[in-house]
DNA sequence: ATGGCTAATATGTATATACATATTGCCGCG
DNA sequence: CGCGGCAATATGTATATACATATTAGCCAT
């Protein structure tokens, strides 16, 4: 265990044990120093990382507070689907549905401001039965390799894990009824709910792709964990 | 811009445009703070920061490299449900629907191992239709204030974040057919998806409270965003 | 070859120090 | 009494330094 871990864990457990309330403003950073004995720059770690993790809230000349918590945070990891199928020990499977080019006209949501586009339409099979459908653009001008990738060999998917680095991403997670596409190939009833994933990744400001990945609900669930300590 | 900051950004430019492409030893950190003229813990922080973004990898000895993706990493942040209602834009309205206190027997996932329990089920309306039905559990052994608490005035999602700190929180999302419950208070029909979260929360590794959170699919969603640089 | 030991090395932790800067709270002026 | 400005203060950034430690690579003996 590290002075810097210790410390964290004593500061945790004076939270914890409500000696320090929410709201309440905890010793400034030299008087810690002194008190457990160690450098300013030591206690800042500990601190920062119980900022990080939102129990502590920090200003200028204010000092530190425990925060009022308003909302659990916790960090969410997706994967790339033929290891998220292999990781349950599934047999994974692919197949190309369709691939066409175009413009303006494949971008119903306005994201990509009528630059040529490439639309893939994919599905994802764990033990030969659907798991995920991907329906996918790629922007052809910030991505220019993706015209000529073969997505009949390689899911757009892993393709873009292997050669396209990003620097942002946003991701929207719902339950839905199923689309028209997910009742033809996802296999699943019209009174079925499937999860739905929605991403879109930029780099540097400029829109790459856009995904929507859709499982039936069933088959399909997120974990997340947080707070190891 | 501080140097930190600055140096993060070509770092990541480096990355983006594959000079260093994935799985390639960076230079190590005396190197890098030499060619950038500033001091070492000046280049670990840059580099601190790359590496929670899960874009570096390092170890000792071995030196540091650029992670080949494996996974899409985001923060998610789920909310007091009041605020969320309010966060859209509507009235939030409340409801307790039973609150009973028993043993082992309400805990059908074994998760508390037969710890005396109080099971609460509420629902949490916007702008007068249901929102979310919160099923409950909360270890009273590790809670004893929760005997007590007036669930009829305050759901246990705003007493718990007011009252209870906890230090490790799991969550499992999915979309799913309405249970019996569900069916029952949050007026969906059993066609129609309902978005579950489930969710339990530890204090140093002792179990507090397990909850499974729905919501009428069409009405909900989560949204993450990750690397805002 | 092979297996284990050793030394070199890059990252990890800790300290001391200096200065920057956002905020607060107080003081004095109008 | 209110408001503007100034000084005090706690956090934020950066540097230099020393030592700890995991891991590798190479060497040597078997």
């Amino acid at each position: 265990m590290h002075r810097y871990q210790a410390i964290r864990a004593e500061l945790l457990r004076r939270i914890n044990n409500q000696t320090w309330p929410a709201g309440h403003v905890i010793p400034h950073e030299e008087e810690l120093a002194t008190s457990f004995g160690v450098a300013r720059g030591t206690i800042r770690r500990a601190l920062g990382s119980l900022v990080d993790a939102g129990l502590l809230e920090r200003k200028r000349r204010a000092g530190t507070r425990v925060a009022r918590p308003t909302a659990h945070a916790s960090t969410l990891r997706i994967a790339v689907v033929r290891h998220e199928v292999e990781a349950r020990g599934g047999s994974y499977g692919y197949r190309l549905i369709e691939s066409r080019e175009g413009g303006g006209e494949l971008d119903a949501g306005g994201r990509f401001g009528g630059a040529a586009l490439r639309r893939v339409l994919c599905l994802h099979c764990c033990d030969g039965s659907p798991f995920q459908l991907e329906d996918r653009l790629l922007n052809l001008a910030a991505i220019p390799a993706a015209r000529e990738a073969n997505f009949a060999a390689i899911s757009p998917n892993e393709w873009l894990v292997a050669e396209q680095p990003y620097s942002a991403v946003r991701t929207v997670l719902r339950a839905a009824a199923p689309s028209a596409d997910d009742l033809v190939h996802l296999a699943v009833g019209a009174s079925q709910p499937v999860f739905v994933i929605e991403r879109q990744t930029r780099l540097l400001g400029e829109p790459l792709t856009w995904a929507r990945l859709s499982h039936p609900g069933a088959a399909f669930e997120i974990v997340t964990e947080a707070g190891g300590y």
